[in-house]
DNA sequence: TTGACCCCTGACGTGGACGTGAGGGTTCGA
DNA sequence: TCGAACCCTCACGTCCACGTCAGGGGTCAA
């Protein structure tokens, strides 16, 4: 039910440090024991994996700490009506995101052109000797 | 035909600095007129390009380099027989970035969902208002 | 030939996401 | 009760992708 940091490191292959990094960056808020040790909760894992993701896609903490409370759908809590200014911003790092994913996508298609290429090449090869 | 660093950045919207770092790290390799002037030729537009969107989804320069030699497709002169080492590297960077592309893909829906949630909430208010 | 505007090479500064001790409490099995 | 294995909070170090400044030269129009 209750997990330390060691065990959510574990779990979630992030290291004891970045965790400790992203209570101080307001990413994450778990409950303190009376030793004063972190008490992690059942959502824990699945919610570093999200920040781990947005991390290594390049959001900035600061932009994930404002979006985070909105990715857990509609049907989560959220302010009555979102104020624009935020609707733009996160309206932004969509965009971006879209962006992102296109470059991303021609990389990893024209790898895979090379690599069809080349495996034939390596076939035809192999054949002639 | 020939451009210096001024233009080339203003072209690509790349700073100057960004540009000679760039060469530092072996990603683009300019020639020199006879005062010492990098001369970028007709491709390099398009090569900043995507090498900019390769930093900007995450990917560091030493990678980049990398992969980089394979991006311009199989028409692009490569070892008769490409090494299976490389081969495995390449489609473990190829991995990689599927694997990025899911990351991202995932977090755009959400912001998505959010948005499309926000924004019919915002019109109900509006109507009830 | 002077000034404005390019370009060059170091070399130090910076911001973000941690790594890595230092110094010290807690828990638990032998 | 003692050692090993956890945990805590500072606080400084690091790496990467540049920004920025210093010091110096090329080029071209007025």
């Amino acid at each position: 039910m209750c997990v330390r940091i060691g065990e959510l490191s574990q779990e979630t292959g992030v290291s004891v440090r970045a965790l400790r990094y992203y209570e101080e960056e307001g990413l994450i808020r778990p409950a303190r024991s009376a030793n004063g040790y972190r008490e992690f909760g059942d959502g824990a894992v699945e919610a570093v994996r999200q920040i781990r993701g947005m991390i290594e896609s390049g959001l900035p903490t600061r932009i994930i700490r404002e979006i985070l409370p909105y990715l857990d759908g509609p049907a989560a809590l959220m302010p009555e009506v979102p104020c624009a200014y935020m609707l733009g911003e996160v309206a932004r790092q969509r965009d971006l995101l879209d962006q992102r994913i296109r470059s991303l996508t021609g990389n990893r298609d024209a790898l895979d052109v090379y690599l069809r290429a080349a495996r034939s090449a390596a076939v035809t090869a192999d054949t002639a000797a």
